[in-house]
RNA sequence: CUACAAUCCCGAACUAUCGUGGCAAGUAAUUGCCAAGGAAAGUCUGGACAGCAUAGAGUAACCUACCGGUGAAUAGCCGGCGUCUCGCAAGAGGCAGAGAAAGUGCCACAGAAAAUUACUACCUCGCAAGAGGAAAAGGUGAAAACGUGAGGUAAGAGCUCACGGAUAAGUUGAGUAAUCAAUUUAUAGGGUAAACCUUGGGUGCUGUAAUGCCACGUAAAGGAACGCUUGAGAGCUACUCGCUCGAGUUCCAGGGUAGGCAGCAAGACUUCAGCAGUAAUGUUGAAGCUAGAUAAAUGAUAGUUUAGAAACAGAAUCCGGCUUACGAGGUUUGUAGUUAC
RNA sequence: CGGGAAGUAGCGCAGGCCGGUAGCGCACUUGGUUUGGGACCAAGGGGUCGCAGGUUCGAAUCCUGUCUUCCCGA
């Protein structure tokens, strides 16, 4: 959490902010894939909108989780992921989707490019 | 009928697809079952449970304050007594409901005076100034030394008497008791104890990040101060005395770890029915097992039912109570208005 | 989970212990001063003390409940 924290970089798509680091895999049986939501209790005093929002972010990863694992997947790359909603409106579950798919696009084209300035710099 | 206020009930159900936490079965794939609230909230209280302490004395601090019942316990709940407010009444609601006759303090402005009072007025003496008596009348104030009448007197006064009211103590009767009724005696002291205080009763301290166990790792090094029987410091948990232990203690800079298991989910349990009790509540029988995470789990989409599905709001050791927030519909009660008879 | 503090004028704060008159600074309004503005001088307006209830003759102050905000410890 800590490295994520202070080493990842972020994209935004607001209210969504997405924080990500991308490593390669280090080959041990933990997860190619960490994932995070957060709500700050700072905007959200009262707990149940805490966890509306989280579920509503959990809900739209899910949605789009299975194309980004199997790029990864394919990519071998160790990918940690956090997502952070930083407004005080509190968006439908169909608009916080496709948000997210955007995001995970953005970030999908930012694998690619890593991969291919390896290949050339190799 | 409408609006407002209070009161109690309820706090959606089902199907399909995908997904989350736990438990059980299975080598595994997987399958089956369960999965937030009436307030889970505020943390205002009472306990359970756990650890530490448990020779003693005194002081302080805090809590509490009519009676009986209930219950594990309570500042809760139920019933009663007293008292206050509202009301014609019936009745409804509130009460921190011991002591002002142990002591100290305070009572602005007004008023002569705010507690052993005397301005005007009254009476006696005196030409007067003044001295003495008395506390009825006037006015001020939230509050001015029991009220009415008669006697009495220089004028007056519970000074005396009659009736009535208040407080305290005693006796008798009713009641488990608080208390009530009757009666006798005494008293005349204004209010304030949610001012200090006094009296009766009670209270060890800390909290599940408690606590126990396992694993891993470092610095058992360095610097400073005090001390080693001429006693540093620690404990008895706020303080003092006293008692006990006692060779290390405190600070600085720096280093290491930040994982797991138990605690932790069958209980003052839930539902239904009977019985006892005015009630709170208790008891008997039957049936049931009903969240357990550790960055922290219940969601999304589509459809059906329904008059409607919108509010307040998310368990973190567990229970009892209190308080606060809350949509729609319904129950009961009150207030206001309108319409009809 | 536990402990504590605050709420008073548009803003920042006193007053609270020991009850009776709510005040200070900045800001605001008016007038003066200046050619004009700022600064300065003089005068003035503005709050019923977070909310509800209670004690008292009387409450910002005392007591109880409640709401909001902030801080601290592990």
């Amino acid at each position: 959490m800590q490295f994520l924290f202070s080493n990842g970089h972020a994209i935004t798509n607001f209210p969504v902010r997405l924080i990500y680091t991308i490593q390669e895999h280090p080959d041990t049986p933990e997860g190619i894939l960490n994932v995070g939501v957060g709500a700050p209790s700072r905007t959200f005093r009262k707990a149940v909108a805490r966890n509306r929002v989280k579920r509503l972010l959990r809900e739209g990863y899910r949605l789009e989780k299975p194309a980004f694992e199997k790029l990864v997947q394919i990519k071998n790359k160790q990918v940690a992921v956090f997502f952070l909603y930083t407004d005080l409106n509190v968006l439908t579950q169909k608009e916080i989707q496709a948000k997210i798919q955007l995001l995970l696009a953005k970030l999908a084209v930012k694998i690619n490019a890593i991969n291919l300035s390896n290949e050339v710099t190799t």
